[in-house]
DNA sequence: ATTAGCATTCTGGTACGGAGAGTGCTAAGG
DNA sequence: CCTTAGCACTCTCCGTACCAGAATGCTAAT
């Protein structure tokens, strides 16, 4: 019952031990098999006294009486961190990983590649999101008429995200140009937030001395041609068909595709679990607090910068019997080749 | 064994109710059931002397001897031939669809809705492909420079659908600028092919005088900027998680999701089966040939017309025991939703 | 502190048997 | 000639019983 961190070495090595069992065999693990594995001969009896203990302090479960055990969340926890941090990648998967992603440059290819890749290597989910960042420097907007009562509106940033969307508005072509020229000489290389901010500030205050430039420019602003809202952010996901391996339970199976299926739900996973101050790959284990039917699965994601700047976040979600080195190890990779590829393409 | 067509008015009936029944249980059907069923009092005897006819005939299998009987892919195409094509969708239906497909000006939304639509109102899988047409009639090209190496070219066609890409190429944005509006200036208005066609013609025929101009466009050109190719088409495909119930076999479920995420081979589907020539909606059963892990799928599709012009098309991919008569009114009745909704906002 | 031994518990697979459903055939009836 | 009743036969499905195997917890010995 007690957490206490009663955790000494032979612990730590018979946790590990089972973790690692437990994720080849998928069977709970009793102390009979730990003892023939382990290569100190220590007797199953002596096993069974520190996984006893184990059990106690919340790191192993049974499923019944007389199965073996199963490690807890807490035990994934515990086994991820004394992890180390090697992240080579076999020669295999960086193959594979720069053939797909040999010769992008814009990040929303790149995103689409990745899930796909990652869901490739890891035999699991593959996510990325590209955020429509508020942080990403404006290149270019462009505004076409496309009819009666429609506008074409593009936004493009420096980094290669294009945002289009269709108004309802009714502009003549000239004015449109105008708006685009005015927009594009001004701002050109800020940061589409500030760029808002600044065009609602002049907006209000030049209010008076409106002339037909500005009132076009409102027009557009106002229907949201500059917007970059969280929920334009871009999903890819990839390797569902994965998950028929993973989850034995069909009712819960369907839930589970059903989620993956809701793109706000991921952005919004990614969202709460990614800060962008993070360094390396996080892994989380028990989704189930923000997605119900996502228990006993786990993130392993990372943040996909570009020099400093976070242009996205890409992720492997998979059961938590998953191959954690393994997995931890591609993401890693990948973001690091992100920054690398689109770095130098700028 | 032989297939002459000896199928009389009892046959037709007994056939009929056959592919219903099975279809709403999901069993193999008996005499029996089919005699309670019957309103006219047929006998069991007299209902399984049809029934061996109809299984000579090769509309009707047999899981094992002492069970009853499966429609044959045979019997549903007979039985959605004889449909009534009553296209009349049932009010709740009607309220989900206009819910969801609401204010939409532009086809690419459209088809993202359409396929998640169709997906709730059939639960099956919604599938839409908007074609990023040859035929559409050209709006406006633009192009940008990102950086060192990279163009972005946008193409906007009178539909509403945008194509973004970006080049490797180093222009200045000034020659950009004068290939856009060159291109604007002589083609807006005419098809994808026709555009291309004629520049192509163009570019051969003056190659002696080439000027600065024309070499920008050529480069672009080369590089791709205004190809609609057909990869390019754009897929979404919702409600897999429908699936889960409908495949009991893991082993195929799996596959069959695998296909799913190939939108690839879903565009080629869609395009092998639905031709632009076709008015209403087409059922074809037997998607295994196209793809085998589709084996005891069907399709229900129909093209997406805007005017008289093909921008896409949508369907329905589900079992053999799907409820056909309501999944083609729903996909009739979005095709022709498609084309009223965007007709009038041109 | 570790281990051997042992009784106990629980799962998973298999064998068995009966109920139920359906067929095909034959023979009788309209 | 078509339809129907009857019947023997077949096959699946499901519940029960049972056994082997794997693990456990505890006690006692080292």
């Amino acid at each position: 019952m007690q957490s206490g961190q009663s955790i000494g070495e032979r612990e730590r090595e018979i946790l590990t031990a089972i973790v690692e069992t437990f994720i080849t065999t998928g069977e709970p693990v009793g102390s009979r098999t730990l003892a023939r594995a382990n290569r100190e001969g220590l007797s199953p009896a002596t096993i069974r006294n520190v996984m006893a203990d184990l059990a106690d302090a919340g790191f192993l479960e049974q499923p019944h009486t007389s199965a073996g055990r199963v490690p807890s969340a807490e035990a994934y926890r515990y086994y991820v961190e004394q992890l180390t941090g090697e992240a080579h990648l076999s020669a295999e998967d960086e193959n594979i990983v720069h053939d797909s992603l040999h010769g992008i440059s814009d990040v929303q290819e790149f995103m689409e590649r990745t899930s796909h890749v990652l869901s490739l290597i890891s035999r699991n989910v593959g996510v990325a999101v590209a955020i429509r960042g508020q942080k990403n420097a404006l290149e270019h907007v462009y505004f076409s008429r496309l009819g009666d009562q429609k506008v074409l509106a593009v936004v493009v940033t420096r980094s290669g995200l294009v945002r289009d969307r269709v108004l309802r508005l009714d502009l003549p072509q000239s004015d449109l140009d105008g708006a685009a020229r005015f927009i594009n000489d001004n701002f050109r290389g800020w940061t589409m937030e500030a760029m808002r901010s600044e065009l609602a500030r002049r907006l209000e205050q030049e209010r008076s001395e409106y002339d037909r430039l500005m009132t076009s420019v409102e027009q557009l602003y106002r229907q949201g041609a500059l917007a970059t809202d969280d929920h334009a952010q871009v999903v890819f996901v990839e390797g569902a068909a994965n998950l028929v391996a993973s989850e034995q339970d069909r009712q819960r199976l369907q839930e589970l595709l059903k989620t993956l299926e809701e793109k706000q739900k991921i952005v919004d996973l990614l969202g709460a679990y990614l800060d962008a101050k993070q360094e390396a790959v996080r892994v989380v284990i028990g989704l189930d607090e923000a997605l119900p039917s996502m228990r006993n699965f786990v993130l392993i994601g990372a943040p996909a910068r570009v020099g400093g700047e976070v242009m996205g976040s890409l992720a492997v979600i998979g059961p938590t019997r998953i191959d954690y080195q393994h997995t931890m190890n591609a993401v890693s990779y990948i973001a690091r080749l992100f920054d690398k590829i689109l770095n130098e393409s700028e």
